[in-house]
DNA sequence: TATTGTTATACTCTATAACTATA
DNA sequence: TATAGTTATAGAGTATAACAATA
């Protein structure tokens, strides 16, 4: 599913913070860095790449003068937007091959998936 | 799972490479990179670095003076053997915490995600 | 002429260590 | 002193384009 896109190529990394920041208010590079499970000088960078391209701009948190919190410009919001777009639609055809009870069987499988990718 | 790994860093791609090469006999660079699914120049990259290890070696092909066979040195198999044996271990732990019900359900949903994964 | 591998070049992601600024 | 972010540096993976060697 991640491989689906918009045209335009910006790498999977990027856009998976893209999707962070629009997802949650307020986000600074530690949070951002926590999230995407890098270290903070990674993620520095990789918010540099997305300033660079004009999808997000850093501001000074107004409690903590050491924070900075990384926003979407709208430019951003729209990449954002179709790419779930693209997703949903490519994810709603895959679930067109599958049968209800193959369906039922995946949503069975479902939680114990996620709790076995948790511990 | 390819997260367990033996002490001495060698990264995820290489070690995919390890497994390919220890697996089927006689692969070329060009057979290694689709396996892989990456470019021959990418895959040339990650042979180089495997060499450089000792973990494999390059042979001319017999019948064909352009293709180059990759085969997995002693300590490369022997690192491949060790990295199985880890992996084999983390998972029978993992599945000591599955009811023979969500096992059951893992089962049943494994085919279903297969093919939808290879679609 | 087509195929196989290589080299050159460039971009992205990742980390650790050391540094600056603020709390 | 501790925390948030940044810069410096280095290693790794990926791709495209251009090239050499062989079929």
């Amino acid at each position: 599913m991640r491989l689906e896109r918009v045209d335009g190529d910006v790498p999977d990394t990027q856009l998976s913070v893209m999707f962070g920041i629009v997802n949650n208010e307020g986000l600074t590079i530690g949070a951002l860095s926590d999230l995407e499970r890098v270290t903070p000088p990674s993620m520095n960078r990789t918010v540099n790449a997305l300033v660079e391209r004009g999808l997000a701009t850093r501001s000074g948190s107004p409690d903590d003068g050491r924070k900075v919190i990384v926003t979407a410009t709208d430019s951003g919001m729209q990449l954002v937007e179709e790419t779930r777009r693209k997703r949903v639609a490519w994810f709603s055809k895959q679930l067109s091959t599958v049968s209800a009870d193959e369906r039922a069987a995946l949503d069975a499988a479902s939680p114990i998936l996620r709790r076995l990718a948790d511990s």
